[in-house]
DNA sequence: TAAAAATGTCAACAGCTGTTTACTTAGTAG
DNA sequence: CTACTAAGTAAACAGCTGTTGACATTTTTA
């Protein structure tokens, strides 16, 4: 008789709800509602209750609402894939969120999904209760990047614009009714957009 | 002896603090905080105690927090100033308030004050508590004068990426670190903010 | 089988919000 | 002097927030 009887590899399911999917299952619904509304606005309970579970659960798996948040923040977020490519197409490649068919800037695809931490930062930034460390992950995983992308004369500067054109438009697009939005003009809208961050892109 | 002796023409003032005075103060006072940190995120013991009263005399005389809001959304609050002028130098004149001494978009002189409202819609468009008569007055009195001024081809379009430049360099230049920012080369921003303003404007 | 650990609910906590009511105080009018 | 009215305070209201501790239930482990 064999005294160490091989054990189970690994537990596959434990309860009701594997406690790995209900974490996952959180974190999708908060990033989800995260995105839309921004930090302040989303609430413990109503995350749970989309998530099919109690608010004390989220506080049980990420102890706060502030490590969930960071949480959701430390997840891919950056602008590099959209340096990939010809350089004289970068405009046109971030314009192109814009014309996708799920509506701009809301794509679930993983093409797209970079944008959603920008988005969640650009919902909270002005709130008070998220937490400081946002400047962090802007600095290493936005700015760092993007300028020594850019390179050359008053990359710094030429970056914000970037930034800031791409950050306006996100924030029109949801929250407040521009014209354009109203009639689904989006092609030219894109154009235009692309023409002007790929001005800010000189030849290398 | 005559019977209607000429009656004082008016109080000129009650007790403590004239009504119209305190009424001004708490207008002041709510309007520098909305424009820093929008609507959700002001309370109404804030407001009062920097106004030196009580919370219960902001709705003694506005009546609730949203009609305290409207009535500062009232005030004047366009881009209309920035039309007048040289057509040709319409993006210089946007991008000047960005080079005030006091700060960009922080300036407490009447030549900027236009922004004020223009900050006020961006912190708060994005949480629940604002009102949705927004809508009605960035309509009116924001995107129509825009596009009739811009006139030509695509006005929608290039009217929704000047304010969304505009409110882009608003929103970073508070709450986002950006890299020019911390070294201060305004002069170049403003610069580039000027150019890509400008080449939304079409020669008549 | 017995112990232990994981998954979850429920209720209460303290702290905040905008609003309302009752009350006090001060200046003016008859 | 006596009423009246406006200016202001204080306290309580109901409703919301994130968080915590006690408890129940189910699954794995020894």
């Amino acid at each position: 008789m064999p005294l160490t009887p091989p054990k189970k590899i690994k537990s596959i399911s434990r309860k009701r709800g594997d406690g790995k999917e209900t974490r996952a299952k959180i974190l999708e619904v908060a990033t989800q509602l995260f995105v839309v509304r921004g930090y302040a606005e989303v609430g413990m309970r109503e995350i749970a209750a989309k998530a099919g579970i109690t608010a004390a659960m989220i506080n049980r798996y990420f102890g706060t609402k502030q490590a969930l948040f960071l949480e959701i923040m430390g997840d891919a977020f950056s602008l590099v894939p959209f340096m990939h490519g010809p350089r004289a197409e970068f405009g046109q490649r971030m314009a192109s969120p814009l014309l996708n068919p799920h509506g701009p800037f809301e794509s679930r695809s993983d093409e797209e999904a970079h944008f959603k931490t920008l988005q969640i930062v650009l919902r909270s930034a002005s709130t008070d209760g998220a937490p400081p460390e946002i400047q962090s992950f802007l600095d290493t995983q936005l700015w760092k990047p993007l300028i020594d992308w850019l390179g050359g004369k008053n990359a710094n500067e030429r970056a914000e614009l970037i930034v800031a054109t791409l950050m306006g438009l996100i924030l029109m697009n949801r929250k407040i009714s521009s014209p354009s939005q109203k009639k689904g003009q989006t092609e030219i809208l894109a154009s235009l957009f692309a023409n002007t961050i790929q001005s800010y892109v000189y030849p290398e």
